[in-house]
DNA sequence: TCTGGGGTCCTAGGACCC
DNA sequence: TCTGGGGTCCTAGGACCC
């Protein structure tokens, strides 16, 4: 029988903070979003205090004794140096790895046998802690959705599992499938699980005895396809991270509403910019992009406006040039005087390769220049620093930048250390 | 006062074709 | 006056994930 694993790295961000500042261990911390804005990962004393995910910073009063709860700003490009770690110690131990998040990794089981499955991989949890820092749990099992209920088991019982937990016999299947409420199963979310509760089906094992067929006219294929991972039977791919993406996105919610025409353009360019540099480093192209912005929808003293436009490009393209140029276009027919601004965003899709692009007829001398124009800027940056040289506004100090109080070096965080001493 | 960012997949409905 | 049926492609929007 075939057998997937799954890994999944323990409040990852938190993980992280924790390994470059033990002081934290023990202690209830959460990391904030851009802006500091809602919660985005949690310590397990945290989520005993009752902080949900997803909570706006101001609200975690609502919920304990702010004093104690350390507060920190999400620092990603240190995130994803330890998952890029981790990953490559997985990636030395068991096969067919693919990366589904920053903190989690699908693989295949390299033997037959159940019991030496799981020596290995509790030796893998150990060498990850002892390299890495980061605690980690795995579940095995015959589907990704199954191995994904199992590895909650192993994070919710680090001691009785050693962070690993395999379900594989149907009687095994059945218990655990019985104590797992259907909001907790992968590809469940609020709105189906709202409505399946509305049905009387309240944990996995009931939703497994629904008609497959009135799972699929209710909902979807999608839906139907879960159900039967839970039964058992290998259906559900994944698109690993390690293949070309369908979309490149870059968007930010501003500190403040904006209302200025300009403030607002000049954070569309950035985020052209930064989205054209990652086509490059990933050698692709983009054939389409879109350019959206919105207000602030829990402002209801503004009136609210969101649109977006996308333009398809003449031919694909990773030029900075081009990126910029349509994105201008494309904000130029969504932006309108007298609203506010909270959102914009840049999105880039019929992404391809970059080997073998269709010229069109009279592009191919142009293209060719501003190809070289773009290796020649992407080397010195390299060189020298991302911003030596840049095309167009580069407006570092933009009104939109968000606000992070929380980093380390800040005066709250510091006020919070001293307490903790 | 203060509510993230970056993705995927699926479906419904319209345009268009023969 | 009478006005089919089946197929493809595209897009917008909604659901999900971490």
């Amino acid at each position: 029988m075939k057998l997937y694993g799954l890994i999944d790295c323990n409040n990852f961000f938190v993980s992280c903070e924790r390994v470059f500042n033990p002081m934290l261990n023990g202690r209830s911390v959460v990391v904030l979003s851009n802006n500091d804005g809602c919660v985005i990962a949690r310590s397990n004393e945290a989520k005993a205090m009752g902080i949900p995910m997803g909570c706006p910073a101001f609200q975690i009063k609502t919920h304990c004794d702010p004093r104690q709860v350390v507060q920190l700003s999400a620092r990603h490009i240190m995130y994803h140096d330890l998952s890029q770690r981790v990953m490559s110690i997985i990636g030395a131990e068991v096969e067919n790895v693919d990366q589904y998040s920053v903190d989690e990794a699908f693989f295949t089981l390299p033997y037959e046998d159940i019991e030496r499955n799981h020596v290995l991989l509790a030796s893998l949890v150990a060498k990850i802690k002892q390299y890495v820092g980061i605690p980690v749990s795995i579940g095995f099992a015959p589907t990704r959705t199954l191995a994904k209920i199992a590895s909650h088991v192993a994070k919710k019982h680090p001691r009785i599992t050693d962070g690993v937990y395999w379900l594989v016999r149907p009687e095994a299947i059945d218990i655990i499938l019985q104590r797992t409420p259907i909001g907790d199963v992968w590809g469940i979310g609020r709105r189906l699980s709202a409505s399946l509760t509305e049905r009387g089906i309240n944990t996995a094992a009931q939703f497994t005895q629904m008609p497959s067929a009135l799972v699929r006219r209710l909902y979807s294929v999608a839906v139907e396809r879960t159900q039967r991972e839970l039964k058992g039977e290998d259906c559900v791919s994944i698109n690993p991270v390690t293949v070309a993406h369908n979309s490149i996105m870059n968007s930010r919610t501003f500190a403040h509403v904006i209302t200025k025409r300009n403030e607002v353009r000049d954070a569309v360019v950035v985020f052209a910019k930064m989205c054209a540099k990652r086509l490059r480093d990933e050698h692709v192209v983009a054939g389409s992009v879109t350019v959206y912005i919105r207000g602030d929808h829990h402002r209801e003293d503004l009136p609210y406006y969101a649109n977006s436009f996308q333009i398809k490009l003449p031919t694909p393209s990773s030029s900075t040039m081009t990126i910029v140029q349509h994105a201008l276009q494309a904000f130029g027919n969504v932006f309108r005087e007298g609203f506010s601004y909270r959102k914009a965003g840049v999105l880039l899709s019929d992404i391809t390769s970059s080997h073998g692009i269709q010229l069109g007829l009279f592009d191919t001398k142009d293209y060719a220049r501003q190809q070289r124009l773009m290796e020649a800027i992407d080397n010195i940056n390299g060189h020298y620093g991302s911003h030596v040289v840049t095309l167009a506004p580069d407006d570092s100090k933009g009104e939109w930048r968000p606000e992070k109080s929380h980093f380390q070096e800040s005066s709250r965080t510091l006020r919070i250390y001293t307490a903790m001493l």
